[in-house]
DNA sequence: ACTGGCTCCTGAGGGC
DNA sequence: TGCCCTCAGGAGCCAG
């Protein structure tokens, strides 16, 4: 389930093998995504030359002379770099040949993914146009999260979860985060302190930078363009470990559901 | 302006 | 061993 460690570990991953390559041709496997696959993209694609991959939120942007492809993963999305010929594989839904002889292959089993193509700035369609700061942009800050939070009566993890927000903050790295800042996340976000608000957004970036740092987490599927997993998840301190013993204060972690999500946490040292 | 619920989809995993 | 059931979840969309 890419977040915005494992997108942006794919990302990293991907930009050497893509930037500056000429695209020869795109095949399309299978057009049936979150939204169908443009049938004009293979003609759009054709003899352009990708001039650079940007991450936006859990989006990836593909950008070209006229235009850009906008991807997202889903929640079991997967981009491979393939050599030219190899065997297609159950769920392949794109294939883009670059004139290195590489393949670049879009793989969601699940189908909440999608590509698109937009002819201006991708920053300004409207599936981006509305999405909060990234995390480590100096816009997300603790003053930011307390403004953003006024009036709020949802749980401060939906609040944080909220793309409009802030992007790319997906189950796991909330919980995660929440844990780390001692927060409750069954408390209205509306209802917390300022003071908790830096903690709060001091912890969304550390986790979410040291999540980067281990190539992401991989739970069952993820990998990056090469098939490397990410690491992240043995430092996962309460997401996936209801019932296991808080790591601060050795009480049993709990587990509920919020906004149809898994949410775990301390009852007793998160307030 | 917010909020919660619904929806898409397939594979994994549990129970029997 | 095999079948059936439930669950997982990103985020757009919509009704209240």
């Amino acid at each position: 389930m890419p977040e915005l460690p494992e997108v942006e570990t794919l990302r990293r991953c991907l930009e050497p093998y893509l930037v500056g390559r000429r695209i020869e041709s795109t095949r399309v496997r299978n057009p049936k995504l979150r939204w169908p696959v443009p049938i004009e993209l293979p003609a759009r694609l054709q003899g352009r030359v990708i001039q650079g991959l940007e991450r936006r939120g859990k989006y990836l942007l593909m950008h070209l002379a006229d235009g850009a492809v906008i991807l997202h993963l889903g929640m079991s999305g997967c981009l491979l770099v393939r050599p030219e010929g190899a065997p297609a594989a159950t769920h392949d839904h794109l294939e883009i040949v670059l004139d290195s002889g590489k393949v670049l292959c879009l793989n969601d089993p699940r189908r909440f993914g999608c590509v698109l193509w937009c002819p201006g700035d991708p920053l300004e369609h409207p599936l981006l146009a509305g999405l909060g700061p990234e995390p480590f942009a100096p816009a997300f800050t603790g003053d930011y999260l307390y403004q953003r939070a006024r009036g709020r009566k949802a749980t401060v993890k939906a609040f944080i979860m909220d793309s409009r927000i802030v992007t790319g903050v997906g189950n796991i790295y909330a919980n995660e985060a929440l844990f780390a800042a001692a927060i409750d996340p069954r408390r209205a976000a509306g209802r917390i302190s300022r003071k908790r608000y830096h903690a709060l957004a001091a912890a969304l970036v550390e986790v979410l930078r040291q999540a980067i740092q281990q190539g992401g987490t991989t739970l069952r599927d993820f990998r990056d363009a090469v098939g490397n997993p990410g690491w992240f998840q043995l430092q996962l301190k309460v997401y996936g470990r209801a019932g296991e013993p808080c790591p601060r204060c050795l009480r049993p972690l709990s587990e509920v559901r919020l906004a149809q999500r898994a949410t775990t946490f301390c009852a007793a040292c998160q307030r």
